[in-house]
DNA sequence: TTCTCTACTGTGAACGCTCACAGAAGCATG
DNA sequence: CATGCTTCTGTGAGCGTTCACAGTAGAGAA
């Protein structure tokens, strides 16, 4: 009867309300609520038909109060912030993990934890209960809230492996070895010798994998691994161009570079750009992620495909399998070589 | 004396625990929790030390069922998801966003509504009080959102002027109109006199606005609009490419931009440079926004700033004085001419 | 002394929900 | 006919807070 009327919030209507509306119980209406099980078809029908007549949505609060779930789950960057913005990666993570979990109706928090005294109140808060789980995105080795909340018993899944927390904590990551051999193994084909590379931050699994597939390569095709074609960077444009300045500095005689990630890619190109050289007639640049950044470089990128939706998708399933009381899983997805014009 | 130890979620301290450790009322607690008042200087200090001792926090469930407040607001973006993620002001909004909003503790719940079906679904939970306030990035007019909410009472601040909502709704924007004047008089300063434009989409008020700005500088410099340097676009790099190919073909002697977005400036730069066209010596380019997307251009984007972080800081503000009790308000900020190699 | 006022404290009752339990009905089995 | 089992339903208790209210103690005024 008294359906909500527009305008001026009105007390919202409880389980008590829809209850009298349908001539059950608060019990009856909570059991179809959660799954209808032990619910007669009658009643079932009575109690859906009376919460379309009212309007009522049931208030997580109350129920996260008895259930002591919190029916949330968390996405917690612990990069310093300038990271997050300007790596296209996070924005694909973070709205395929957002859609994936509208799925399941689960409202997706967003925390950011660029500094210590951040990362400490944002610890206290999830230890505290406020959120079933946590999709973690950081990945740098001794990353302390990672510790913390796996010795909290928090569910927690990372995206990427988790470098030095034994192997209690769930991730899901590309095959960035295997994606790196792709690359390189593409750069030989097209007869280049004088391959370089330019990491990403040796702290990072990604940075430390792509490394170890771009030797294996080299070394399986009989070539010698020469230290002057690797120059360490931080996955950023600035440090993409400057490791390609330090690469010409060291070996001039360089026909193609693999890059750790699009965006240092595009510092490259910059690099090169600015030293003369062409891109690829004189030197080949692969990079790593395609991300939108491979598609709005001069020229366009060919460069590794990690498969993001899948990435996100598959961080969901596994969070909500821990939070369900699964154990720990880790999830690794295969790459995609995606050739452009840079090669 | 039961200090929580590491390992295994045991039952959190609770607010009895406290009062009964500093030995004294639940009552007490919660005062000395909600500022204090009406509490002796010792009991405020016992408790403060039995919080420290227990490693109390509040439930946040169990306050809100009573306060009827959830102590959280949402970042709802009613975009197509592309857009979302191809777009960097968004990114700087959401962490400046994020940012502000920790400093009062308060979590920001990102929501990604892109189809009727999501706006549906969001609406609903939105109305039925899990966030206190909502945070809105769409501004197209129409957007049925924005209406829904501001009928059900709902707090609200908009990123930009929204179109067609009366005044009844918050909102912060940058002064569009007077940027694209600035350009545009920019542009002119260089002695160019046959200066086209891209706009954004004219059903958004960045879009409405900018436009205003160049007829307006145009014609009080004695230039009559000529319709054939007017060109839509939709804020993408795809929009922009094909805006400056219909602009090339319709006003071949086209010698500057005005480009109502870095994003789509990056498109124009494609096109200009398949024409053979030299920037900025044949055709001076400008963009707005100074987003990521302005550095990484070649060459360098000239542009117009927008305010971000003061956007986003303004915007929190807003909403939490709304949320207080306060009128809804309205916040201009000035925009930067910001020259680079573009023009 | 008595009264009033202020500063402070404790207590019961909610908030809206789920859970455990008790009970009713229907049906098959002993 | 009693017994057990299954399916369904209603009820009381309680989750951890805040809020309104009642009460106490002490200080100052009449």
């Amino acid at each position: 009867m008294t359906v909500s009327t527009t305008g001026g919030r009105r007390r919202p209507p409880t389980i008590h309300d829809v209850a009298r509306e349908a001539g059950v119980s608060r019990g009856t209406v909570s059991r179809v609520l959660n799954g209808g099980h032990y619910v007669s078809p009658a009643a079932q029908e009575a109690v859906n038909a009376a919460i379309r007549r009212t309007g009522y949505v049931v208030n997580r609060h109350a129920r996260s109060l008895i259930t002591g779930r919190s029916d949330s789950v968390g996405f917690l960057l612990t990069e310093p912030q300038e990271r997050f913005f300007e790596d296209p990666n996070f924005n694909v993570l973070l709205r395929g993990c957002t859609q994936a979990l509208a799925a399941h109706d689960i409202p997706l928090l967003l925390m950011l934890a660029g500094t210590e005294d951040e990362r400490r109140r944002i610890t206290r808060y999830i230890t505290a209960g406020h959120v079933d789980g946590v999709l973690l995105v950081s990945s740098h080795s001794g990353d302390p809230v990672a510790e913390r909340l796996r010795e909290a018993g928090v569910p927690l899944v990372a995206c990427g492996k988790p470098i030095g927390l034994g192997s209690k904590v769930g991730y899901v990551a590309a095959d960035d070895r295997d994606g790196a051999r792709d690359m390189v193994r593409h750069l030989l084909s097209l007869g280049r010798r004088r391959v370089g590379t330019v990491t990403g931050p040796l702290d990072t699994p990604g940075g430390v994998e792509r490394l170890a597939g771009y030797k294996e390569v080299l070394t399986e095709a009989g070539i010698e691994i020469d230290e002057r074609l690797v120059v360490s960077g931080d996955y950023s444009r600035a440090g993409g161009e400057a490791g390609a300045e330090r690469l010409l500095a060291r070996a001039p005689d360089v026909d193609a570079v693999f890059v750790a990630s699009d965006l240092m890619a595009q510092g490259v190109l910059t690099a090169l750009h600015r030293a003369g050289r062409r891109v690829p007639q004189d030197v080949a640049v692969g990079g790593f992620d395609d991300s939108p950044a491979a598609v709005a470089a001069r020229p366009e990128l060919t460069t590794i495909r990690q498969p993001w939706d899948r990435i996100s998708s598959e961080m969901v399933r596994v969070l909500l399998a821990q939070i369900g009381g699964e154990d720990t899983a880790a999830v690794i997805l295969p790459t995609e070589l995606v050739k452009r014009e840079s090669t």
